[in-house]
DNA sequence: GTCAAATTTGACAAAAACGTCAAGAAAAAG
DNA sequence: CTTTTTCTTGACGTTTTTGTCAAATTTGAC
């Protein structure tokens, strides 16, 4: 209960956030409607806002993040113009996307990692939500890929850097409070780069040089090995 | 001095194969001018071209592989039809351009671990011959990278994937020369793909969290590190 | 029903990118 | 010097992409 309605705050909140809805005349009286659900409109405004959210994820892991709009609104069925209606500009919604995927492996890591002790035992919930995340989920990992790939670039999509860094910071916060002693900051952000990048860079290489098609499993069966070795690594990379 | 000489086939190789060089009258005798160095028209025709891959590398840091033909030819200061005059398109030039780096990285990588003995002596050579290559070549990382990034496309640049292949395929061969008992091929596989993986994966994304400006340093501090963690990942990988 | 706001649409104009080509310039051959 | 070959140029027409906007449609309020 608390869970869903905390979902629902957020969803508002994001809807709002990132569009211009009802600017216009808010000055007649807004008790807003609880019942039931949604109004009809507000339905029909989700509907294709996730028509086209979901356009462009399908059209980003097909041709990458220079898409055109075109090609999105087409794929969704949608006109061009309402693509412009509900994100305002192309870079908008990448910059969404990207912030909705980290985030929500961002919680997921948090759920998993949470009062774990130990730094394997950190490591092994850091990687098991990882996992966990993009297990079949190729889409979200491609956006998360190229989104890393962008930042490499001098002149990448504003906004991209930011939840990034978000991310990792949260990775470093869980290995802190995994620890006993405290660890020096630029350790600590080597020892989160290097996680971050290993299986990020490990799922990406994989894909390209494996015959298998379940990487998955192959993923999941090498977890073992790659939490002693990451553990081993923040020993080695600490003192 | 052979070194030298391999150095100018190797680029007249290069030069006749991807243009359509004196194509229209090859009935004339050519026995061909060895003398002094080159023609003042090779010169010429060498310049452009040089100018243009310079420009390109530098586009393409900035902007990634999606950059313009026209912001090419114009940073290189030469006319837009050069450019298609010596790279028939640009994805043409892309390939070209991550082939050298790759298999200049495959040299280096076979030179550093060649007769290097014992899983951890080849993974440091290997490692070696990355940190040595990339460093100070900030723009070469971004083109190896972001070519990698295409790669997790489902229309990716034609001809990218064979290049990374050989280069995944070195890898595998050095490890396998390099341990005595014979590797499965999938498990080989895996681990080149976690030691390229991983190798990227921390270098892209130190560069992002890291406040540090020399990430060679950083990286070269690691390298204990990575050597020991990877011999680590290998062998808990392997059987 | 009427009116107003929210949403969707497709046309539009402007800009950017592409690839070709005829013509010009430079060099090599004769 | 003339001819031929190679290389370079920039203009050209086409296609793609972009972002805006007025009109049409749908919905909510009254």
């Amino acid at each position: 209960m608390t869970f869903l309605s905390n979902l629902t705050i957020i969803s508002k909140l994001t809807v709002v956030s990132d569009c211009c809805r009802r600017v216009h005349k808010m000055n007649v009286a807004k008790p807003k409607e609880e019942p039931g659900r949604q109004s009809r409109q507000q339905r029909g405004y989700a509907r294709t806002r996730s028509k086209l959210l979901t356009a462009a994820r399908s059209v980003f892991t097909e041709k990458g993040l220079s898409a055109s709009v075109d090609e999105i609104a087409e794929r969704a069925d949608v006109a061009r113009g309402s693509f412009y209606y509900h994100f305002k500009t192309k870079e908008r919604l990448i910059n969404l996307m990207v912030e909705d995927v980290l985030s929500e492996l961002t919680n997921r890591m948090n759920k998993e990692g949470a009062d774990k002790k130990g730094l394997e035992a950190v490591l092994d919930g850091i990687i098991q939500a990882h996992i966990g995340f993009f297990s079949n989920r190729w889409q979200d990992f491609v956006l998360y890929y190229q989104g890393r790939a962008d930042l490499t670039l001098e002149e990448s999509y504003d906004g991209l850097k930011k939840p990034f860094l978000k991310y990792a910071r949260s990775i470093e916060e869980l290995i802190e409070a995994g620890t006993s002693e405290p660890i020096q900051d630029a350790r600590l952000r080597r020892i989160a780069s290097a996680i971050a990048g290993f299986m990020a860079g490990y799922y990406s290489f994989a894909i390209i040089a494996s015959t298998d098609q379940d990487i998955d499993k192959e993923f999941i069966s090498l977890r073992g090995a790659f939490v002693t070795s990451l553990a081993r690594f923040a020993k080695e990379a600490l003192p």
